[in-house]
DNA sequence: TTTGTATGATACTTTTTGGTATCGTAAATA
DNA sequence: TATTTACGATACCAAAAAGTATCATACAAA
């Protein structure tokens, strides 16, 4: 195991956990949830959260006798901001930004 | 092999991948170049420049006899808007988008 | 106690990673 | 022209990591 970034990369690189991540966005789910929604037994489920939540990408709350995965927000935006590096070959994405704000301004 | 946003996803995986592509953002390197700044084989860089191409992270460029690997931004912004999906909990970091480019632009 | 939830422990297979060794080719040069 | 050299591609092998599948265990609540 090496540190937390390459720990979220590593749980991004499955195209499930990916899908898992998508769905926690709208809603939070417990491991059965999980299982049922993707089709695979629980503990297969139980693994990639795992894997999620060792790359800081998920959260668990005990609610009663289940426990709930959540999005981690900070987490996510840890590895988005592994992008930051490459700044500045973004210009279209900035410049449509500011066309945005610009309108928003006036 | 899947589709091409898992290649990408799967060649930044590595950490060593990473590095390579962050070096690539600065200048463009020859495999021999990458060896050496890796220290590893020209074998090892090879399939990890390989395994970036398939991800369409990278491009390749004949320069003479010898040949030139440099930055796919296209491949690298739509591995970057895949987090497009959770935008809504990037609220933090577009207003702070926004305040710089207000102050940029009075 | 039984049932629904969740976790742990293995065992097995596949993929990934990096090494050595070899081969091909284009260009410079003796 | 023949040879050497630089650059790079490929094949094969071993170790490590990751994925898959199954079975056993824990535990609270009805």
């Amino acid at each position: 195991m090496l540190n937390q970034e390459h720990m979220g990369f590593r749980a991004l690189a499955d195209p499930t956990r990916r899908d898992i991540l998508q769905m926690l966005a709208e809603r939070d789910m417990t491991i059965i949830e999980v299982a049922e929604n993707f089709q695979m037994t629980c503990a297969a489920a139980k693994k990639h959260l795992l894997i999620l939540n060792e790359g800081g990408l998920i959260n668990v709350r005990s609610d009663g006798r289940t426990k709930v995965n959540t999005l981690n927000v900070d987490g996510m935006k840890k590895v988005f901001s592994w992008f930051d590096y490459f700044d500045t070959f973004w210009d279209d994405r900035l410049s449509k930004l500011k066309s945005e704000i610009k309108k928003e301004i006036h």
